[in-house]
DNA sequence: GTGAAAGCGCTAACAC
DNA sequence: GTGTTAGCGCTTTCAC
C-alpha cells in the first residue's frame, strides 16, 4: 500500500490535519513543522492521492475537453490539434489536468459530458465547437456548470454562456472584399458543414460583403462539404461546371484548399492566375501549398488559451461574470490570390 | 448535494450496499430488488461519484496520454491526432476515459507521469513516444506500473515492455531498395531528432539496404532536423548544394515531404522528373500535395488502437505476459517516383 | 439475498 | 499552531 498522510503524520510526530496543512502550505503552520514534515515526506516518499483529495474537496483539477464526434473527423483537422495546444499551455501554468472525450456521437458525447459533470470528474469544461442544435451546451447550462464555448452560441441567449470566439462575420466580409477590390465579381464559396455556426458566420460575411457592393448572390457559387479532403475536391467540380465559372474561391478551411488545389491542378486551371483562393485558419502547413495559400489567421492557439483563462477564472470566482472574447483575425496573404 | 448512493437506498427501501451491488450488477441480488433499485435512481437522478469509487476501487477507468513535450511539436504533427483517434475509440468501446499529459519539458513531463502514477489518477500509461535516454520508461518500469509503448525501447530490455511498433527498419530497408529498383543510387535520406528511435531505424534500414547493394554510403546525404516544416527545406539546401546531387530522397515524415516538395518547386526541380521522392506515415493529407506523394502508411489508427487494446489487457490481468505487437505497413506508391 | 459497518486517503470544522 | 474528528461517496468484508 502506498504510504499516506497518516504515515507521514506519524513518521513527524504531528496529526494528519498537519500535514494537510503542510501540502496546502497554510500559513498557520510554524516553519519549523513544516519542514519536519516535509522531511518525513521526502523520507517516505509520500504521494497525494488525487481521488481522496477530490473526494474531499469537490475539486479535481482537471478540465474535461470536448470535441465534435471527437474520433471520426474532428483530428483529421489541425485546428484541434492547435487548440489543444494552447489549452494544454494555460492549463499547466495552474496546474489542471486535462480529460478528453472519446465518443463518437452526438450521444454518446452527451452521455460523457454527464458522466463528467455528475461524477465530478472535472471541474469545468471547454467546448471545442458550436453546433447547430447542441444538447451539451443547454445541460452545461441547465446544471449552471463551469464551461466556456471556443465558438460562438446559437439559438441560445448569449448572455448565459462565456466564449471565445473569433468574428467569422467580419473575416469572412473582409475576405470577400478583399476579392473584390482584386477585381473579382464572380466568387464561389465553398463551405463547411452548416451544422457549426462557423460556417454559418462564414456565409453571412460572404452575402453581406456582396450584397454590399451590389453583386446578386448565386445560389450556385455555394457549395458545402463536410469532409476536408474529398469535400474541398468535389466542390470544385461543382463549381467548375457552371457555365460561368468563378474566378476566385473562398474556401472554409486550409486543408480543404490543399485539396481544392489539387483538382484545380489536376484541371489545368493555374491558381492564381485562373483562379484566386483564400481560405481560412492558417494552419502550420498552409504554407508549404504550391503556390503558398493566402488565408485568414485566426490564431487558434490563442483561443485555446485565452478560452481556458476564462474556464479557470469561471471556476475559482463562483460568481464571474459572462464574458466574450473575441481574439483578433488577420490576412495573410501569399500567393494564392491575384 | 448531489444526489448518492445512500439516498437511493432510503428510496428504495434497501441498503447502500445493496444499492452498489446493484450498480456492480452482482448476481447475488435479486432480480425484483434491482429493479426497484433502479427505479429509484432514475426516480432520483443518481448518477455514482467517480472520486469516491476511484477511492474505494483503486481504480479509475482512465487512461494516461503521454506524448513528447506535449504542446510545442508533438501535435503539430498529424501523427498525434491519428493515433490518439485510434486509442480514443478502443478506449470508449472498453469505458475508458482518457487523460492528456501537458507538460512541455521532459522534466515537467516526468512530474506529471509521477503523479499520474503516485496519485492514483489513471490505472495505465500510453507512452507516445520512445526517445533516447528517456527516463519516464524507467521509472514506469520500476513502479511495475501498467503502461505500453508507441514506438519500441531502447537501452532497455525489450522483455521488460510491452509496445506496439511497425518494423522501421525494415520500411526503411524495403523504400531505399525500391528507389534502388527504380534506378537510383544516389539517394539521400532526410530523417527525424535522432533522439526518437524511429529515426535510428529508419537510418539503419537505409544504410542496410545500400550497404546490401554495394553502394558507398555517403554522409552528406544524410540530413536530421527537428522541425517538421522548415527542417524538410532546410534539408533540401543542404542536399541540394551538393555537387553530385542526389536523385531520390528518403524523408522521414509527410509533412515534411510538404516542406521538401515547396522548396523543389522553387528550385524549379522537376518531383518526379528530377527527383525521386518517399516518405513515411501517409497522413490524411499526404493525397494533396502536388504530385501526391509516394510514403509507407503506418497504420497510425491501429498503432493507437492495439496499444490501448494491450494496455487494458494489461490492467485487466495482472500478469499478462509482455507483448510485442508489429503493426505492417504498406507502401503507398503515387506519383512522387520515377 | 440483504444489511451493518469499516475503510479508501484526504480536508475542514471545531476544539484547545 | 496543532490535534481530534467527522465526513466526502463508494465498495467490500462479514454477518445473518
Amino acid at each position: 500500500m502506498a504510504v499516506t498522510i497518516k504515515d507521514v503524520a506519524k513518521r513527524a510526530n504531528v496529526a494528519p490535519s498537519t500535514v494537510s496543512r503542510v501540502i496546502a502550505n497554510s500559513s498557520r503552520i510554524s516553519e519549523k513543522t513544516k519542514e519536519r514534515v516535509r522531511e518525513a515526506m521526502k523520507e517516505l516518499g509520500y504521494h497525494p492521492n488525487f481521488n481522496a483529495r477530490s473526494l474531499a474537496n469537490k475539486s479535481t483539477k482537471t478540465l474535461g475537453i470536448v470535441m465534435p464526434n471527437s474520433a471520426k473527423i474532428a483530428f483529421q483537422n489541425p485546428f484541434f490539434p492547435e487548440v489543444i495546444r494552447g489549452i494544454s499551455m494555460k492549463a499547466y501554468q495552474e496546474g489542471y489536468g486535462l480529460y478528453l472525450s472519446t465518443g463518437q456521437t452526438e450521444e454518446e458525447i452527451l452521455e460523457e459530458v454527464e458522466q463528467m459533470v455528475y461524477g465530478g470528474r472535472v471541474d469545468g469544461i471547454l467546448l471545442l465547437y458550436s453546433r447547430v442544435n447542441d444538447k451539451v451546451m443547454p445541460f452545461l447550462i441547465e446544471q449552471n456548470f463551469p464551461f466556456v464555448l471556443i465558438g460562438r452560441p446559437y439559438n441560445i441567449d448569449e448572455d448565459q454562456v462565456t466564449y471565445v470566439n473569433n468574428d467569422n462575420f467580419k473575416a469572412a466580409k473582409t475576405v470577400t472584399e478583399y476579392l473584390m477590390l482584386l477585381g473579382h465579381e464572380r466568387i464561389g464559396f465553398i463551405g463547411g458543414n452548416l451544422n457549426f455556426v462557423v460556417t454559418i458566420d462564414h456565409m453571412k460575411g460572404y452575402e453581406q460583403a456582396l450584397s454590399n457592393a451590389n453583386i446578386p448572390l448565386r445560389k450556385d457559387y455555394i457549395v458545402h462539404h463536410e469532409e476536408l479532403q474529398e469535400g474541398g475536391q468535389d466542390a470544385v467540380i461543382e463549381l467548375m461546371s457552371i457555365e460561368q465559372r468563378p474566378t476566385a474561391l473562398i474556401v472554409a478551411d486550409d486543408i480543404m484548399t490543399f485539396g481544392v488545389l489539387k483538382m484545380l491542378a489536376d484541371m489545368n486551371v493555374k491558381v492564381p492566375g485562373d483562379m484566386s483562393i483564400v481560405s481560412f485558419n492558417n494552419v502550420m502547413i498552409s504554407e508549404l501549398s504550391s503556390p503558398t495559400m493566402t488565408t485568414v489567421d485566426i490564431h487558434i492557439y490563442e483561443l485555446g488559451f485565452e478560452a481556458t483563462k476564462c474556464l479557470i477564472g469561471k471556476i475559482n470566482e463562483p460568481n464571474f461574470s459572462v464574458k466574450k472574447v473575441i481574439v483578433p483575425h488577420k490576412l495573410v496573404k501569399r500567393e494564392s490570390c491575384k
